[in-house]
DNA sequence: CCTATGCCTATACGTACGTATAGTAGACTT
DNA sequence: AAGTCTACTATACGTACGTATAGGCATAGG
């Protein structure tokens, strides 16, 4: 149970969105109910409909509303930073922070493309920065390698349970959020492939198409 | 719509389980319904219950069986090809292959540990190698780093939608697969963080810790 | 030959939940 | 003051779907 605004704060229909987002980041779009999410805004069941027509709809009202939150950062990150001065990654983690369970949630099931594609976005004027650095240019088209970048950062939040679990600690808490961030610190830092192993098998793949 | 096996080659049980895995991948776990399984696997929604008991064991019964592929394609790999040898990630991506919408759907909702667990040992057999030729021993535990890979890897899968979507080609067909790789080469053998972003990065850790 | 057991079907039951309807109260307009 | 619009509640409706029940049909054991 994650606690959000004070429901007192918002207009009915921004609480029952607040509601929704919650409940649907909690127990999934199928298993949340119109019923459980009008309870928690504090409203009854029929002033949800009143305001949103359907479930369905409902669901779209989060998603659009994520959409412009995540542009809103987007443009605040960018006039605020320069792309390499910070992970994008960690700074879109903590403002999506209340609704990281349902952005997660979200794209698992392929919704949330606004927000997906924002932070692809991100990534490669990040990746646009860190290419200049580098000695051989990179065959692979910048987007894909931002797509590709960007799922496996999401990744954390979408498998956060795992995580947690192989862990050994919960990654929301303050020692698993310093044990994951020391672990991306890491991982990103060093890489996987050396560059000879690379060419090897981008050969074999070379070979095959 | 993906192909399985000739549904007649198997016992009814066997073929129920499979038409469940494809429900379940396909349309997930509360939107998939016993008697649309029961139809796909050509019997009666009560010969379901029969074998499984209820809807919420079947599922289990699902992921029991994916946990035992996933144990028998690790003891294969390990006994065929050194760590270093092959991607594991890729291996298992290509075994999986039939239920990888299945796996995706479990890993999202926090389900299918055993997949997830098996899948962090070969990562850290991996790791283990890689650490053998790294002149800076980690300081962050293997297992941790090994949870953190696995779960970027896995997120292909997870997000294969957004992933097709963003680089414009779908991720299982050929091309995708071709680019996704070459993408997947470059990012593991090019890191994101030098090593001097990296200290900095880890001294910022430090002192809030 | 009989009953028991496992695989299987057809049908019925109960209900949770999305949706629809009807109606109230207050604010705003003219 | 009458009309109307919006926000809101209470109640009712319909149904999809999980689950339960009862029974058929075969094979096997005694």
């Amino acid at each position: 149970m994650t606690i959000g605004p004070d429901p007192e704060d918002l207009t009915a229909r921004a609480r029952i969105r607040d509601a929704a987002l919650r409940h649907f980041g909690e127990h999934g779009f199928e298993r949340a109910t119109i019923r459980g999410i009008a309870e928690t805004a504090g409203v009854s069941s029929g002033l949800v409909r009143h305001h949103f027509g359907s479930k369905e709809a409902l669901r779209e009202a989060c998603d659009d509303y994520l959409a412009k939150l995540v542009r809103r950062i987007n443009d605040q990150v960018r006039a605020d930073t320069l792309p390499s001065d910070v992970n994008y990654v960690a700074v879109s983690r903590a403002a999506l922070g209340p609704y990281q369970r349902y952005v997660a949630r979200a794209l698992a099931e392929g919704r949330a493309e606004i927000v997906f594609d924002e932070l692809v976005r991100m990534s490669e004027e990040w990746i646009e920065e860190i290419d200049r650095g580098r000695p051989d240019p990179s065959p692979v088209p910048r987007k894909a390698r931002a797509a590709v970048g960007t799922a496996m950062a999401l990744s954390v939040s979408v498998l956060h349970q795992h995580l947690s679990r192989a862990m050994g600690v919960e990654v929301y808490s303050p020692e698993g959020d310093r044990l994951l961030a020391q672990a991306l610190i890491d991982i990103y830092s060093h890489p996987m492939l050396s560059l000879e192993d690379a060419a090897k098998y981008q050969e074999v793949l070379d070979q095959q198409g």
